[in-house]
DNA sequence: TATGTATATAACCATCTGGTTATAAAAGAA
DNA sequence: TTCTTTTATAACCAGATGGTTATATACATA
């Protein structure tokens, strides 16, 4: 995936309109109720309490990112969920798993995420492991 | 975690911040390298052709999203990388797993995530599985 | 054809975002 | 004290976001 230093790749841009996209909780709940079952827009729109061009553009935030795609039946326009940003976004936290699970040490991490996905941000000049003491 | 209808849950309010912290590449790459080790404003700011007051903001949206903590050690304020809103973010995604993993079939996920965490999003008035022809 | 239904688009608004430059503040060093 | 280093803040800007209302479009049906 090669995130880290060069900001401009494909895939980062990805990235970024699909945490985005998961950054709001009406399009977080689209996706929810979307795994379901494919839907049209009123009945995405049902539980909630905006108005209908509102869920228009979160649709739209949601197709920009690949999460959703969209039908055509007579005047509707059914929804369906994309799982490959779904992945892509995992993928991406995946690499930290080690961070919030305490069974790695930091090295342990640190040698699991060379091996895997080279991070290369460091250019850690002096290295200082314990900047301070929080 | 509860998210789906009532949208502003304190659990869901932070996702919105910990996905919108994660939807700019600066700041993933500044997980990235906190993940090796702690760093100050300084060293974090190096890899970038950005301002110094730009890396504070980011810092301070990561702050915000509670995947930083910063110390203190003379002028110096470094940075640590916090592990929970990862591992948040991760959780929200992972009810999804089943989407982008073909092992199960629909059906399977909708009795998982029931289990692990009652989506409740639905309201699914009809129940209608395919939107297409009615 | 006219009407109703489902969705999209336009225009507008307030707020947020990501950047800038200039300046302030905090702390160590001379 | 004065200078230097490190970081934060203020003021500003352009563009995105999330919402609104009003209107247009696309299609089905009476």
């Amino acid at each position: 995936m090669n995130d880290a230093i060069q900001l401009r790749s494909p895939a980062s841009t990805d990235l970024n309109a699909i945490f985005a996209a998961l950054a709001d909780p009406t399009r977080r709940a689209i996706v929810a109720r979307l795994v379901d079952s494919d839907a049209t827009v009123a009945e995405l729109m049902q539980p909630f309490s905006i108005s209908q061009p509102a869920i228009s553009k979160h649709l739209k935030v949601l197709e920009r990112a690949g999460l959703v795609s969209r039908g055509r039946d007579a005047q509707r326009r059914p929804c369906h969920l994309e799982a490959q940003p779904l992945a892509e976004a995992n993928a991406w936290l995946e690499r930290y798993r080690a961070v919030w699970e305490e069974n790695f040490s930091r090295l342990d991490l640190l040698l699991e995420s060379m091996k895997s996905e080279p991070l290369k941000a460091g250019r850690k000049t002096g290295k200082r492991r314990k900047t301070s003491q929080r």
